[in-house]
DNA sequence: CGTTAGCACTCTTTAAGTTTGAGTGCTAAT
DNA sequence: ATTAGCACTCAAACTTAAAGAGTGCTAACG
C-alpha cells in the first residue's frame, strides 16, 4: 500500500470529518464547495477514487458519495484526529458529579458511566474487575440468625461484596468478631483465593496446637469459601437510549443485535478486557472488536485503577461515526478523575 | 351500556383469543371458518358491529378486521379468561431456579425476574421495597481506614445495604463492635428512621448518665444517619429483549418510548406501587397505567412478601395482546414461590 | 502532466398511479 | 333472525416515471 500524498491525506480528513458531522455519504461536489480546497469536483473524484482503491473509503452503492471504512477511521484516529481539549462545561460537570470523595467501588463506577452517558450521545461502559482478583482489605462476619451468617468482604479498591451462607455450628456474634479479627490479622495483600490457601496452609502446619478459636475460624472459612463469590467480572452500561437517536441504528435488526450484545454482557466484557494491560487508551473501530453485533460500533476506552494496579476499563460505545477528537480526550479525562477518586 | 348477550360474549371471546394468537385484526370470515360458530360471516359482522358500538372492539381502519380495545381485554380478563394451570415444565424450572434456599433479598428478586423472563416472551419486573420502610434486623460497623467506616444494614427480609461514611473521631474495630452491639440491642421491629428517632430520644432522656459507650454510639449515629441510604425504592427488569420479538413493537418510535420508560424506572415504579395493597393480583391493561409510553403494554403483577408484610410486586410487562390465561397463573405461582423463599 | 469541463450512465429516492385482496355495511330475500 | 349478494373502502403491494445526486471517462486546456 503506497504512502498517501499530502493531498490525499487532506481529502481523507475532509471526507471523514464531513461524514462524522453529517452522517451522509460525502460526494465530490459537497466536498469541493464546503471545504477549503480550491479543487474542482472532478479532481476530488480522482483523489477519492484512489483513496477507495487503497481501502480508506467505500461507496454504499455506485453513484452515492463515499463513506469511510473502518480502515479509514483507523488511519484518522491514529494520524489525523486533532484532540480537542475537554470543554469547561464538561469539566465542571465532571467536577460536580464525579470528583466527589469516597463511596463504594460500585458507586464510583456507576457515577462514571452515568457521567459519560450524560456528556456524550453514546453509551457509557465500564468493566468491573473480577472480585476474585482483588486484594482484600477486610472480612467481617455478621450473625443474622442461628446458622445464617453474612460475610462482608471489602477490597482495597472499595468493592464491597456481601455473601450469605450457613455455618455448621451456631456461633455468637462475639465469636464471629474474634474470627473476623483473626482473619483480618492474616490478611495483608491477598486475594480471596490467597486467603483461602493461607488458611488451609495454617491448618496443615498445625503448629498452633488446636485451639478453639482456630477451630472456629476453620469451620467458618470452610462454609464461607465453599460458596464462591458469584459476581465475577462484570460490565455496567448506562445511556443505552442515547444510541436510539443515531440514524445508523434506525434499522430494527441492527438495533436488536446491539441490544442483545448489551444484555448478555459477556461479549462486551471480552472486548473490553481482551487487550487489558496494553495501551492506556484504546479505540476499537467496527469489526476490530471481532463481535458481529458490534460491527457498526466503536469503543473508546481508557484504563482506570488505583495506584499502579489496573482495575478495568471505562469508556463509551457509539457508532463508528463517532466524534473521536472530542471523545478521546473526554474518556481520558474521566478515567483520570475516576482513578484519582479511587486513590482517596 | 347494555348487558351482553351470550352470543355476543362468545364472539368477543373468539375474537380476543384469535387476536392473542395471531396478532392480526380478526375478520368475520376468519372467525366464521376457524371457530365453532355455525354462523355466516354476515351475522358475525352484525354482532361485531354491536360489540364495536359497545366499545369492546375497534378497527384500525375501515375494511380491516377488528381488534380488541383495552376495554375489551379488560372484560376478557375479568370475566372470560379461563385460567390454565401452570404446566409441569414451568413448575420444574421454577423449582430448580427459584425454590432454592436463602440468599439476599436482591438475589431472590433477581432470580424472580430472570425466571419470568425465561418462562414468558415478556419482560420480568419486580419492585423493590423502599429500604427506609424495612424493618432492620442488624446493623454492623466495619472500620476500613481511620475515619472511613462501612455500615452494613440488614433488614428482616434479607435486604443488605452497605453505606460508606466517615466518622468524626477515630474508633477501633472493638469500639465499633460495642457500638454495633448497643444499637442491635435497641433494635426490635424498627425501621432505620425509627432507630434514628429512638437514639435521639435516648439521648434526650439522658437517664443513663453520660457514659463513654453511649457517646460513641451517638457520634457514630450522627455521621451515619446524616448519610441517607440512597437506594430508595427501585425496580428490576429482565428480558427486555423479549419485547423486540413482538410485531407490535417493530415500530421504532414505540420501541423507543417503552425503553425510555424502562431506563428511568420511576414511571414503572409508580405504576407498580400505585395500587399497592389493593388486590393480591393485578392486571393493568394499556392506557389504564396512565403512562403514555406504556400505552400499548399490559402488566400482570402479584404481591410478594414475608409473613403478613407486603414487600412489593412481581410480574411481567408485555403487549396488551398478552396470553393472559397463561400468564396470570404463572405470575401468581412465582409470587408465591418468592414469598415462600423469603419466609425461610 | 496535472487539472478541469462536459457528458453519459447508474442507482436511489420519491411520488403517483394501479391492482389486488381483505373486509365492511347495507339491503333484500329466505 | 339469518344470510347471500353487492357496492364500497382502504391498506398494501406492485409498477412506472421522474428527479436528484454522484460517478467514471474522455477530451481539452494551460
Amino acid at each position: 500500500m503506497a504512502r498517501l500524498s499530502a493531498r490525499q491525506i487532506e481529502v481523507l480528513r475532509a471526507v471523514i470529518e464531513e461524514y462524522i458531522h453529517s452522517g451522509e455519504p460525502v460526494g465530490s461536489r459537497t466536498l469541493s464547495r464546503s471545504s477549503h480546497f480550491q479543487l474542482s469536483p472532478a479532481t476530488l473524484r480522482n483523489v477519492m477514487a484512489d483513496l477507495e482503491d487503497e481501502g480508506f473509503l467505500c461507496q454504499p452503492h455506485t453513484s452515492a458519495g463515499r463513506i469511510p471504512t473502518d480502515h479509514g477511521f483507523r488511519f484518522y484516529v491514529n494520524n489525523l484526529a486533532g484532540l480537542s481539549s475537554v470543554p469547561a462545561a464538561a469539566r465542571l460537570h465532571i467536577r460536580e458529579h464525579l470528583e466527589v470523595t469516597g463511596g463504594r467501588l460500585e458507586e464510583v463506577l456507576h457515577d462514571g458511566v452515568l457521567t459519560l452517558a450524560q456528556l456524550t450521545p453514546y453509551v457509557g461502559v465500564v468493566s468491573l474487575p473480577d472480585f476474585r482478583q482483588m486484594i482484600i482489605r477486610h472480612i467481617r462476619f455478621v450473625r443474622l440468625h442461628e446458622h445464617r451468617i453474612l460475610a462482608v468482604v471489602v477490597s482495597v479498591s472499595g468493592a464491597v461484596q456481601n455473601v450469605l451462607f450457613d455455618s455448621e455450628s451456631i456461633l455468637s456474634q462475639d465469636q464471629l468478631n474474634h474470627s473476623s479479627n483473626y482473619l483480618n490479622a492474616l490478611l495483608g495483600k491477598l486475594t480471596l483465593g490467597g486467603i483461602k490457601r493461607k488458611v488451609l496452609q495454617e491448618m496443615a502446619n498445625d503448629k498452633r496446637g488446636y485451639d478453639e478459636l482456630f477451630a472456629q475460624v476453620l469451620a467458618l472459612s470452610k462454609s464461607f469459601f465453599a460458596k464462591d463469590p458469584e459476581q465475577q467480572s462484570d460490565v455496567m452500561l448506562d445511556g443505552k437510549l442515547n444510541l436510539l437517536e443515531h440514524p445508523e441504528f434506525a434499522d430494527v435488526e441492527r438495533m436488536k443485535g446491539i441490544f442483545r450484545a448489551f444484555e448478555e454482557k459477556g461479549s462486551i466484557l471480552k472486548i473490553l478486557d481482551g487487550a487489558l494491560g496494553g495501551e492506556q487508551l484504546r479505540v476499537i473501530i467496527g469489526a476490530e472488536s471481532c463481535c458481529e453485533e458490534m460491527r457498526h460500533c466503536s469503543l473508546v476506552t481508557a484504563e482506570y485503577g488505583r495506584e499502579d494496579r489496573i482495575l478495568g476499563q471505562i469508556g463509551v460505545i457509539g457508532p463508528t461515526r463517532m466524534d473521536y477528537s472530542r471523545i478521546i480526550p473526554l474518556v481520558n479525562y474521566i478515567a483520570d478523575a475516576m482513578s484519582r477518586r479511587l486513590q482517596s
